[in-house]
DNA sequence: CTCTCATATGAACATCTGTTCATATATATA
DNA sequence: TATATATATGAACAGATGTTCATATGAGAG
């Protein structure tokens, strides 16, 4: 009958019930946490951020943000997974650019919080 | 005097020129990152959340979330450095709550996006 | 001062992540 | 078809990350 005394004991009840019942689906909160997470390297913000002055090819992007093709290209992998980024191809070359002007807004949301210190 | 051909060649030179220029600070877009990164875990977006709606302790949280104190313990330190949360002693009980309205900002604009498919 | 309990912390460990390197694919051009 | 180039991809590897376990710290109660 060991029963470890913290993960049992619940100091106020009252709250965590209400929270409880005030928090979304444990599936939205884990794809929050997975559209956010592929905000979180510099490399792939770096990405985003370019994307959002221009549509780019892999090779400028290589250039402009001095990362190898190979990496970029990983990377742009992960950004289209997460349906961040969409492509066109125009003969040898692919141009990338933001799927949807709401990644912007996430963009702006954490770049303003890091500004404001 | 070899030189791998994608390393150097820039497609749009123009473009790339353009946008480089309207880059932020590489400091800035880093941090950015890292903030951002801080809400891409499950654990800690979950803890985000609840804090959103009450400032709770961590035994409160722990049971809220079904996660031993230890790790509830270590991700609000995570949090802490990233200062996300505050917190505040009360005898034996310390209360965390979120630092900054912002910070509930920057969870809604990546909520809203999981929401909208 | 001692006991209890809420929280913090360090080490260990398995898993995940991002880059590099080598190579493959796809398209245009000669 | 053969060659050049833009991009993709798989394996490998080093470094980061999140949890667990054991233990420490710190504050109130007796």
């Amino acid at each position: 009958m060991e029963i470890e005394k913290c993960e049992v004991t619940v100091i106020h009840e009252n709250v965590v019930r209400a929270v409880k019942e005030q928090m979304p689906d444990e599936d939205k909160l884990v794809a929050t946490a997975e559209l956010l997470k592929v905000f979180g390297d510099p490399t792939r913000i770096k990405i985003i951020c370019a994307l959002l002055k221009a549509e780019m090819c892999v090779c400028d992007l290589s250039a402009l943000l001095d990362v190898s093709q190979s990496a970029v290209s990983h990377q742009l992998k992960t950004l289209k997974q997460a349906r961040l980024v969409k492509y066109r191809r125009d003969g040898k070359v692919i141009y990338y650019s933001l799927d949807d002007e709401h990644i912007g807004r996430i963009f702006e949301a954490g770049y303003e919080h890091v500004m404001e210190d």
